[in-house]
DNA sequence: CAGCATCCTGCGTGATACTG
DNA sequence: CAGTATCACGCAGGATGCTG
């Protein structure tokens, strides 16, 4: 036991409370194009399969807060008069979009339809 | 953004979805080494940060449905007299390892300590 | 040993209304 | 525009006790 970890909390529980939430991986993945505004994440979030509802103020500003205090992105408030305030991923965010990619991609591949078919003869 | 707009159920959703709560990926990552009995599990998985608590029945009962039901492990039940039970994983499941391993990964850089430290230069 | 049945509680998520 | 305040609710998750 040299360098397994004792008992610190595991890595995926971690990652797990960091992501907490329904939203915050879609909001880094949205991030990933670069920075945004807090109305433009707010559309780009639709709720539902049908994608009509929007997030609620909130939820999003506590999923934000939640990721800026993570360390995953970061806030950016441009004066005042007509407020804007764009978010962007840090260094750490980019750096968590690859693990992003590659949930996506499992998640394509395996979620996307024939999910349940090929499980039998395992 | 030719092909970015099928707002199906993102597949992040299905994804956190998939792995709602709080030991799923720890019993995918505990399986990774091959079958395991109801007991063996619930003995790796302790809660808290002391790691002394077990995970209830209940709840222990209700993730590995779930996650037979999603297809990433299977159930394989030993006859009858003393109970015995093994989970592992489907070949679903084995395809999801990577990316728990892809999360450990980052999480084990990004969590373990130095969490925000790097975060004010971005 | 491997669960299931019942009760209880905190929190995540949403609706609605208001502000700098 | 970019939030905050209040209220309400469903459900994950834990405590106990029982069973085949």
């Amino acid at each position: 036991m040299a360098k397994t970890s004792p008992a610190r909390t595991c890595p995926v529980a971690a990652f797990q409370k960091m992501i907490s939430g329904k939203y915050k991986l879609r909001i880094v993945w949205d991030l990933k194009d670069g920075p945004r505004r807090y109305g433009e994440i707010r559309s780009g979030l639709l709720r539902g399969a049908s994608g009509s509802a929007e997030i609620t103020p909130r939820v999003l500003s506590r999923e934000l807060k939640a990721l800026t205090m993570s360390g995953l992105i970061d806030r950016k408030d441009f004066g005042e008069v007509p407020p804007k305030v764009e978010y962007r991923l840090t260094r750490k965010g980019k750096s968590f979009v690859p693990v992003v990619a590659a949930i996506r991609e499992w998640g394509e591949r395996n979620l996307g339809e024939a999910t349940a078919l090929a499980d039998a003869a395992e």
